[in-house]
DNA sequence: CATGAATGAGTCTTCATTCAT
DNA sequence: TATGAATGAAGACTCATTCAT
């Protein structure tokens, strides 16, 4: 018996997110994937059960690594401003770092597909984020909104100030980057 | 000869946003449009050059109506901050009134489509906007940032903001907008 | 009431041969050749059946066209080798002169649709060449044998080579037109 | 993995061909001879990347065939009138062994499809008639003609005899052939 | 585990034709 | 007479998926 061989998983999932991002959902089909990770079509139904489930897999994927990234060293010893920065930075490395992973995400999150699969769940990936909120409200730091219209004020803007800078081609420089920040937290500071 | 008939060239447009928000992109074809608009296929073909052309024709469309409601006693003769008001609340009841159409776009928006399109020419549709924060940055009222970065920052959460109402099945409050509203001046303003 | 427009029926008869010629019989529809002749498609069915009576109607049309020329100055006073010279001679002129007509004529002969016509009618516009072989046999100049292989030796190779030179692009020039002409000549004397 | 089935390779060269001679070139469509060949429609996309594909690779497989029948037997040993007779009777015997070959190739070679395939290349595989004539003029037993003028002389006005035949759907007989090649000969012996 | 072969169902698009004006 | 609008049927081709090897 063989064993689940990893660059071909690999080789999938990149071509997957590449195509995507190329020439669209509905332009992306199973053989064109096959083809860009050199791979029979056929193997792709070894590691998935269809194309939905590649899809949805693919973005599983995505988002454990977004949450990886976007907390790392942020923990409760820190202050809550000190958190709220640090996810910032973080999450604006792993967008610059994984710029395809990004605007794959940015797809999918605005496709009717979320709703199909009920995405509740993922949301305890993103606790900390939840938690510093919470913690500032309760500190009187922060304002007393929902918690869903703190990050649409300061970690919404920031993504997709970033898209647009994708987009063009162009970077976000260091001087932008604190101004956002500033701007991020005048937005929800109390 | 047979007149053109509006009433099918609307019923396609309906069709079109209809099951692009219901199914989504890849699943949307053309035949399952025409069955939705009670037109055969080969009609959508008089009216479109293609499936893309249908596309882009309905998302100018789109656009078109949302920068008409959008400005609506939006003129020069207002304060920075009364044109910013009207302006978001206009916004907001073009998403709360035609919510199909908001999220069509954002889908949209979101996928590899308008690069191809070289969308510049439409940002003129939205010139009210550049020339309200000029104003407020010129009258030293806002933040002297990029205009794109004031949209991140005031506009856009508005927009996420309902995009999450709107998938949720519940609606935004008065007193929840009036903090909207706030929390976007209170990110640009100077 | 409003007289046949023989300028849209002329216009017709053209594109259709044009089309045939340059794209070939299965890529040519009567929307492409209304188009080409700046006439709408429906007005193709004023004056032709359907398809195939296009076709039926055009190819009738040439081959009128081709018995016509080539038979000009053909008459019983005139001897034998003079009427073959001759026919020959407007044989070359007409292929010469109405390239078009001649590759369609033969595109068509060479399908299946010939079968289908039951075309024996057509032969009789052709008489005079039978009455020549007929003539020539009978008074011994000329080679006793079947007059289609009497044709098929001194006429058809005659069309043969000119149809190698419109593919080339080249011309006959008339020595080898006379070279030609004895060729016939020697095939079929007696 | 599935083996290369053979014989659904060859059964939808032998529908090509079938249905090009029943119903013409324009009737005949994929789905046609996908059911002719009782193969799905899909199937003949593994083997041919087209519709033009597909016919162009039935187009050299007859002609490779016809030029492995017309040389059987014919080399430089012998004299020229011997390898003319040789080509001549191998050629009838492949027209009238192939009938649906030979009669899909004049289709073919009647159609503007040759001119979009450059087709000198082909040319080479019939060496040994150019190679005949050569020699046949060098020795000063043939006239001293371009040799695309021999060939319609004395080989065409064959192909041409037996079309006539194959379509009356007679026989020619052996006296006839002989007939025929006494008519070629006379035409371009010197 | 891996994949080329195979296919029914579907894709977009064009077809030949008719109809209302 | 003339034609844009309209359409069911069919076109070529691709799809997601399965199967035999």
């Amino acid at each position: 018996m063989r064993y689940r061989d990893d660059n071909k998983v690999e080789a999938i999932f990149d071509a997957t997110i590449q195509l995507i991002n190329e020439i669209g959902f509905s332009d992306t089909s199973i053989s064109k994937i096959a083809k860009r990770a050199s791979v029979s079509a056929a193997t792709i139904y070894i590691y998935h059960e269809n194309k939905e489930d590649l899809l949805y897999k693919t973005y599983l994927k995505i988002k454990g690594k977004m949450s990886e990234e976007m907390f790392q060293g942020v923990d409760h010893t820190r202050t809550v401003y000190e958190r709220f920065e640090a996810i910032i930075r973080n999450y604006v490395d792993f967008i610059q770092s994984f710029k395809e992973y990004f605007l794959f995400l940015e797809q999918i999150m605005n496709s009717p597909l979320p709703q199909k699969w009920c995405l509740e769940d993922t949301a305890s990936q993103f606790q900390p984020i939840f938690e510093m909120f919470e913690d500032g409200i309760r500190q009187e730091i922060l304002k007393k909104e929902d918690i869903n219209m703190l990050i649409a004020y300061s970690i919404l803007p920031i993504a997709e100030l970033l898209k647009t800078h994708l987009k063009n081609g162009t970077m976000l420089n260091n001087k932008q980057l604190d101004s956002a920040i500033k701007m991020s937290w005048d937005a929800i500071k109390a």
